[in-house]
This record gives structure tokens, sequence and C-alpha cells, in this order.
RNA sequence: CGGAGUGUAGCGCAGUCUGGUAGCGCACCUGGUUUGGGACCAGGGGGUCGAAGGUUCGAGUCCUUUCACUCCGACCA
């Protein structure tokens, strides 16, 4: 491609409202275009062709591990929706519109139901499992806060697919096959990724992990052990069994007049005891479908955080609000001296696991200033783990210390068993000819994103840094000044040359300078590039790698095969 | 949804306090010079100042309403 006939507006200012560097260089590196509305972008001819690159790679792979590829209605009609009894769920992150005949429908933000239904219309035997099929194709979610270009965008293009078995056993092999083959995608990408623990969100079923490209601008949090493997998002993080070797109170059972203790810190030096001890109550309010809901209580040692998801997943709510002092008045708590022992009659109460049981507790009294000490914490509860794992924390699998570090889900898979195919009836004929619900898994990339997450991971303070397999070229050659006969000529002659061995070369023949043309090389971020300029005239050119500018200095004679040799 | 901002040429901004002919830089067009780190000279095109209503002889500027976008938080495969 010639440089002088490709759209490509690059400019030399920030626009004000990019803050990310991914999103700034594809900005200003005419890759994508804002459209004005939250979280929508053009794609221009560049950024176009690194899209494809990425979505090529992802289905090279996915081809070889056996999925095959399809492509399912963008516009879905509810009435699937309300089947699978997302419709509510989903929330009004689901852009939900009507024909002109007030026929409902929805803009897919992902298509377990479309799946489903392309398969329960078209297998209906056991002969004809395992299946993996998967598509590459827009979604649209009506996300509150779309932000930080196509890290979070309403539309983005995502890879999304889903297996069908005959038993559970068979779709966790598929599982772990889909893990591998996340890793070689990721890995041909040029990525530093971790694959972690996570948990499964709207979509639902058990086990899920996700594949966590790691930078310090990631959204999520993830803890990681360094001594082993063991990675998980904060929100599904888990750790050993944290002992206290403070020693416990010994108080007796007794009411306690505590003024001033709103605070765990307050509370603890009021009567001189370890966190430890003391019982943390928080109350939410849980929101269920059609609009139904309930004010919940959660109960953990003081020494512990609520990991609100957890605890969300506890109750299977669809979402946990704050509950203001009025309302917890009104259901007959008392805010600050709240605990799991006394809740009033009606109010749900879910029980951190290491309280279970465990004596000389201190509770609020469910009064004004008041406590109770002395107590054991058993009753008809539902437990749960309900614990943030914070920084220090030991590793569940091996003991190590975990720490906190900074990912961009880039990857998510997940285990849905039956949660979809059964209320939609997608089943099949076993041997004995009995229908049988078929046992699903459902895998998803961002591809979108990963344009974004590759940037963040390859970047300088001039610009993109493309990995090979991601760049939207494999060579840039530049004539520095296209007024000089002799280097525009061998630019023409590399360029037909190199082209001819498959090499897909920008030739930068533009009337600009040479500082001008550099600025947009290091801007736009291909891996290398010759540069033609005055060292011509001893027939020396430059060969360029973009990440760390390395120049290398190559006869002009010897430089086709010379980039031949670095890049094939 | 809570908090804070911003809307003026394709992009980045000034002008708004104190009402009086719509400005600057980049980009763009024409001609010329220049060609190793975002060139220079000369000339030129491009705006219903986010929208609606009001006050006024006169509104980018004052008042009211509204919409959009951005940032922080909440939220989020």
């Amino acid at each position: 491609m010639r440089f002088s006939r490709l759209l490509v507006p690059t400019t030399k200012e920030t626009p004000n409202d990019a803050t990310l560097a991914s999103h700034i260089f594809l900005l200003r590196g005419g890759f994508i275009q804002s459209v004005g509305g939250s979280g929508l972008y053009n794609f221009l001819p560049l950024g176009k062709k690194v899209l494809d690159r990425v979505r090529s790679v992802v289905k090279e792979e996915l081809d070889a591990a056996g999925c095959q590829e399809v492509s399912l209605s963008f516009v879905t009609p509810a009435s699937l929706w309300e089947e699978s009894g997302r419709y509510e769920k989903y929330g009004k992150e689901l852009l939900r519109f009507k024909d002109r005949k007030e026929n409902e429908f929805v803009l897919g933000p992902t298509h377990e139901e479309m799946m489903v239904n392309l398969v329960r219309q078209s297998v209906k035997s056991y002969k004809q499992l395992p299946l993996n099929l998967y598509q590459i194709n827009l979604k649209f979610r009506d996300e509150i806060r779309p932000r930080f270009g196509l890290m979070r965008g309403r539309e983005f293009l995502m890879k999304d697919g889903y297996s069908f078995h005959a038993d559970e056993a068979d779709m966790k092999r598929e599982f772990d096959l889909m893990e591998e083959t996340y890793k070689k995608i990721f890995t041909r990408l040029g990525l530093a990724f971790r694959v972690v623990e996570a948990d499964s969100g709207a979509i639902g079923g058990s086990g899920s992990k996700e594949f966590m490209v790691l930078a310090d601008s990631g959204e999520d949090t993830i803890v990681v052990c360094d001594a082993c493997d063991y990675g998980a998002n904060i929100e599904a993080a888990v750790r050993q069994e944290k002992p206290c070797d403070a020693p416990e109170p010994r108080l007796g059972k007794e009411k306690v007049h505590t003024p001033n203790t709103s605070t765990m810190e307050e509370l603890a030096s009021f009567f001189d005891v370890d966190p430890y001890y003391l019982v943390k109550t928080v109350a939410m309010r849980a929101l269920y479908d059609e609009g139904r809901s309930e004010i919940v209580l959660f109960a953990l040692r003081g020494s512990d955080e609520l990991q609100e998801v957890k605890a969300c997943n506890a109750v299977d709510a669809n979402e946990l609000v704050d509950v203001s002092e009025e309302e917890l008045a009104q259901a007959g708590l008392a805010a600050g001296f709240m605990s799991p022992l006394n809740a009033p009659k009606g109010v749900r109460v879910v029980v951190d696991n290491t309280l279970k049981d465990a004596t000389d507790m201190i509770c609020g009294a469910n009064e004004k200033e008041y406590h109770t000490t002395g107590n054991t914490i058993s009753g008809d509860f539902i437990y749960a783990d309900l614990v943030a794992v914070q920084e220090g924390d030991s590793c569940p699998h091996c003991g190590g210390s975990l720490r906190y570090t900074k990912g961009i889900e880039a990857g998510h898979i997940f285990q849905l068993g039956t949660r979809y195919s059964e209320p939609l009836g997608c089943t099949f004929l076993d041997e004995n000819g009995k229908a049988q619900p078929m046992v699903m898994g459902t895998y998803g990339i961002g591809v979108s994103r990963l344009l974004a997450a590759i940037i963040e991971q390859h970047h300088d303070e001039k610009g993109c840094i493309w990995t090979k397999e991601s760049a939207p070229f494999d060579l840039y050659i530049m004539v520095s000044n296209i007024k000089d006969e002799a280097q525009l000529a061998l630019g023409e002659k590399l360029y037909e040359a190199l082209r001819l061995k498959g090499i897909d070369v920008l030739f930068d023949d533009r009337k600009d300078r040479f500082g001008a043309k550099m600025k947009d090389y290091e801007l736009i971020g291909i891996p290398h590039a010759v540069i033609i300029g005055k060292k011509l005239a001893e027939g020396l050119v430059e060969f360029v790698t973009r990440d760390g500018m390395i120049k290398e200095e190559v006869s002009a004679e010897e430089i086709a095969s010379f980039v031949e040799e670095k890049l094939c």
C-alpha cells in the first residue's frame, strides 16, 4: 500500500477526552474515529486491518481445535430471552426496541439464546455431539459508563463460542481444550497474560476462567500467588484459613454499653480485643427479578472485608445496593449495632464460613450503643464465603503470599452445564432413545478490546508498537526525500520486490519531510522499517526495529534479502 | 444513579466575568521555496457559538429549560 493513497488521519494533538495510552494512540494514529455517541467508534483502514489480523489469529486457532464458525443475527427476538429467563435479569444493559409491528427485539449483548435455538432446531441425536460453534460478530451492551476507547465500548467485536455435549465429562474435556487454545491465541498475539479463576456473573453456570492481559491500566483486580500459578479475580479469589494469634476475649455473656463505636477499630480498642473476635454485620438490599427486593444481613469477622460479588451470589440476587439508615430502622435494625443473632423475623442472614460455630464473639445488640459479648455464632443461617482476599493472605494451593495486580479481561470461558439447554428445551436422544438436555460450555474473547490490550502492553511515549501478528503491515519503507531520484527508485524497486515475497509493505511515498514521516511511523508502530535517506549516496540504508527504535545500517544492495531474513 | 466539568471551524482552544461586526494554533486549498526529526513565505476557503425559549435597540456573552459528551464513584463476562 502506498501511504499517499491510504486514509490515515494522524494528529499531533491528543483529543482531550482520551486518557489511556491505547485510546490516545489508536485515535492519534488514525486507527479509529470517535462517532460522537458514547462508546461508539468507526474503524478506519488501519484499524480495520489490525482488527482483521487479530480476528484471523483467533479464527485459525479455533478452527484448528475443531470449532466451526457461524454468524448469528445481531437483532434477536425478545421471546428467546423471555424463554431463558434473562430478559429481566440482564437489566438496562440490554438494548430493547420494537419493530413496526410492535414486536419486541434486543440487540444481542451475548448469544447463548440464539445459539441454543440454532442447535435445538438442527441437532437431535447423541451421534451429532459434541459440537463447538462460534462467531466473531458485533455485540451491543448499553453500558452505564463506556470508557477508554475500545477498552469498554458499547458496540464491540466479540468472538463468542458455544459447545454442546452429551455429558459433563465431555464438556470439561472441551473446556480444557479451549483453555489451551486461548493460550495459543494470546501467545501468538504477543501478550503477557494470566489465566485466573473467575466469577460467572450474568452468564451463569459453574467454573469459569478469565484470561487477563497484565497491564496497570486494567480495570480488574486479580489476586496472584508468586510461589505457584494460582490466580483469581478478586471477585472469586479464596485464601487459606487465616488463624488469629491474639488471645480470645473470654468476656462471658453480657450486654455492654458501647458509645462511639461506629467503626471496627473503635470497637476493637473499646474491648481491647483483636477485630478477629468482632462480628461485622453489613446490611444490603438485594434486588431480584420483577422488582422484588429484600434487606439481607451479611456477617463476617471484623478483620475481614465483604466481597460484594460473593455476597450477591450467596443470595442469588441480581444486584446489591446500599440501604439507608431510615430503611434499616423501618425493618427493625439499628445501624451500626446489628448482629446476625437477633435479626428481626423475615430478614435473611448470610454468615461467612469462618464464623460458623465461632465462640467468644462480640456482636451488635441490635440496639443503639449496645453490643453483646460471649456469643456463639450458630443458627439457621445461609453459610457462604463472603471474604475479600487481601494482599498478604495465604495462597489456597501452596500457602505462598498473595498479592494484587491489574488485568484487562480479554477472554472468559465458562462451564455452563444445562443452565440454558434446560429452559430452552435443547435436548438430544441418548443411546437409549431418551431425551436429555445438552451440557454446554461457552467461550468469549473481546476481539476489539484486544487491540486496546495489545497497545496497553506494547507502546512507548511516541506511539504504538504492534506485535508481529497484530501489526497492520509487516514493514514500512520510507523514501526520505522523494525528489531524490535514486532514493525513490530504490524505494519503488524494494516495494515491488518485497510485495512479491508476500511481505505486506506500507510504502511512504509522501512529499513530506523526514521528521513528519518519522513521527507518523513511530505513532503507527509497524514492527520494522527501512529508511532510504541521505546515506544512500554511500550505498547505505537503515533497518529500524520499532520496539526500542533500534537502527542498523545495511548496504542498499543487500537490504532486500536482509529484510526477508528478518521478517520471514 | 451520586459528585465534578465541558459544549465556539475537522482537531486543540481563547472570547462569556463587564452584551456592541466570530478569533488563534493545527489541519485543509493555490503558488513558490525547502527535504534526516512534525519546514518557510504569500494568498485563500470553512461557523446558524449543543438545542429551545426569554430579557434587550442589540446575546457566543445575561436568565430559564433541555440535550449531549468527559472525568471520579457506584456498576460491568
